[in-house]
DNA sequence: TGTATTATAGAACATCCGTTCCAGAGTATG
DNA sequence: CATACTCTGGAACGGATGTTCTATAATACA
């Protein structure tokens, strides 16, 4: 019976995907949405709920969408040292690219929010630990196919290879010029040595 | 002739300081800087002039006040080994105290305002700068002591210690939990083996 | 075909934002 | 003591913010 919806909620969420990756949450305003995703004030509040709802579905699509395929060579490639060194140095190559001055929407949010907004802390601490056990079954691969030493501590690898990464990415943002994102990318890599 | 100010600028800068490093430029108001401070506000136009010159005052006041003194260590013991293993342990330690949620004003404000102001941009890749030859001279200092390797690419392990400080102070932002900034901690100075 | 139901367009809302203005307070010099 | 000058308190400004309301458009089913 109802009048069908005028537009996409898959491309809405990518065009708010994108506004808030590159402007934070505070910055952008509800009028910048209703913009770039031409979908109306009211069809947005009905649809998403408020400001903040809407940011926390940007933030799943986000994860199923950009992250889930950012680590993808991370949980496949069956050569555990491969698998990391990959995942670095295309994430470096991709920051240098387009990614300069973006970053990472979840690093950025945490950075942004987590201390005021229990909600996104929470989202933010998961995502983190997700993307350290990631790191970790890869050091695992590695270990078992004899291309990392069997005597590191992986847990604490894992963590360290973790938070780097979220390390490149604020470089990124924070416009940081090639030579120096591959030299940390560098040595970071031959802690796996 | 002048009637006599009834503020102290250092006092005020103090005040100011901390409620951009908690709340960060955006979401910190006019009104909040009023309250806090105690500070009139046409005085603080008077005397400041608008809310992003107060800002760029407080990095200022941020650099010679807290940044100076978190890399004391780093600049003066006369070991460049254990100054650098020094100046990591006291900030972690720091950040799983009073730190954690408040991280690094300078790393907080490149994140977040760097894309999309230039001045800031300049003012952060600077200071960045500024720790890298830190650690660059703390490393020389460690080579001539006997207790770095002479066969390390200083340039680009100087690189590698300053992101990853950065990165020590997005965890402690993020409310990242003790253990894990400790492991991440651990394998950062790994590298100086 | 008429009706129920939902989406849309855009005006309207109160509130807060950064900034400016103005009247008055306070002090060093003439 | 009067004058020149800056500082202070607080109201006032226009514009932007997030959110809601109302009227109209569009469809699927009876």
């Amino acid at each position: 019976m109802p009048r069908p919806r005028a537009f996409d909620e898959e491309s809405v969420l990518d065009n708010a995907m994108n506004i808030f990756w590159r402007k934070g949450f505070e910055t952008t305003s509800v009028q910048d949405l209703v913009e770039e995703t031409g979908l109306n004030r009211a069809s947005m509040y009905s649809s998403f709920g408020d400001k903040k709802a809407l940011f926390l579905r940007v933030l799943e699509h986000y994860s199923a969408k950009i992250s889930t395929k950012r680590f993808e060579k991370l949980r496949e490639t069956a050569d555990g040292r491969e698998a990391i060194v990959a995942t670095f140095k295309d994430t470096t190559l991709q920051c240098c690219n387009d990614g300069r001055f973006k970053g990472c929407l979840m690093v950025n949010s945490g950075m942004e929010l987590a201390p005021h907004d229990p909600d996104i802390a929470a989202i933010s601490h998961r995502a983190f630990r997700r993307v350290e056990d990631m790191f970790a079954n890869a050091l695992r691969r590695g270990v078992d196919a004899g291309t990392i030493s069997g005597d590191k501590n992986i847990r604490a690898l894992a963590r360290f290879l973790a938070a780097s990464f979220q390390g490149v990415q604020l470089m990124a943002r924070r416009g940081s010029d090639p030579e120096t994102l591959q030299d940390y990318t560098d040595t970071i890599l031959a802690a796996l040595d």
